[in-house]
DNA sequence: TCGCGACATTTTCAAATGAAACTATTTGCA
DNA sequence: TGCAAATAGTTTCATTTGAAAATGTCGCGA
């Protein structure tokens, strides 16, 4: 009202941007997770990743764990390189296709999943405290259809 | 209830787990408005950020300016200076404080904003469009919720 | 079966990013 | 005053990231 710069239909207030906000946020939880766990493990995030989804779904390619990380391929070859070489992933040929190969995780890679996966899963719920639970589901709810509007063929959404 | 490696609480779905579900959908927000302005006006997000700040608050210090874009103080030193290169935004001293400089649109900084700043505004309000009004404000709120949560003395909320 | 387009993955190279050190001012206070 | 600590901003250097090209398979029609 009283803030002419602010208060017309044209001017972008970046402070309450959607997409601003969204990429505030996204970036503060990120690194904060990512703190609980990389400076021990020497972990990135991609790297980090990887071995959540081959955990869940062991053998599969590198394409596979792209598309359900939503990484590109490059990001995910770059991280199985560093986990092979860190031992904790481990790659296995496939008689019948040459192109592609099987990943699973090491019992080491599985050791540092045990103690990873819950730090995370632990820093959630601390934020999803926040909320009641009929926020929660009401955000699920939200973030689900944003996705899908923004990406509407993705493998995920 | 099937799938063994998906239903225990310790096995963590990336794609249920809300930082990663934030991470996605900020980047493939953020990439999409970013197209709509990056190609034809060869403005990355961070000169971005900076113009519509300085176009909301002409005058403000790089100092100010990163506190109300999030960005760290090195990266706003950088927009500023290829912005300023391009001569869409202009440094003025500041008298009573030699060490920080006043900035400001151009007029072409000024013009480019004006044609970059309804984009991404409509981009915002496409998006919008799947929430009905109810849901928009819910939205705001929870987002203000876990903001606060992660990051408690950020200046911007 | 030969050859060519499709597919999986890796490599290369340039640009973006971040942390830490550095420069220039200003402020507080002995 | 006069100097140490604080503040504003920039530069440096090492790392990360991304896009495009390269490599190695595979599948399929002539």
């Amino acid at each position: 009202m009283s803030d002419p710069a602010n208060d017309d239909r044209s001017t972008l207030a970046l402070s309450a941007f959607l997409p601003f906000r969204l990429s505030v946020l996204s970036n503060t939880v990120s690194e904060q997770i990512a703190a609980a766990y990389r400076d021990e493990f020497g972990l990135p995030v991609p790297q980090w990743r990887v071995m959540a989804v081959i955990h869940g779904d062991p053998g599969l390619s590198a394409t596979a764990v792209s598309e359900r990380t939503a990484m590109d391929k490059v990001a995910v070859s770059r991280a199985v390189a560093a986990l092979i070489e860190a031992k904790r992933l481990e790659r296995r040929a496939r008689p019948e296709d040459g192109r592609s190969s099987a990943l699973y995780l090491t019992p080491e890679g599985k050791r540092i999943y045990d103690e990873v996966a819950p730090r995370a899963l632990a820093f959630e719920q601390s934020l999803l405290q926040e909320l009641d639970p009929a926020e929660r589901a009401q955000l699920a709810k939200l973030m689900g259809k944003l996705a899908r509007a923004v990406s509407p063929n993705h493998p995920l959404w």
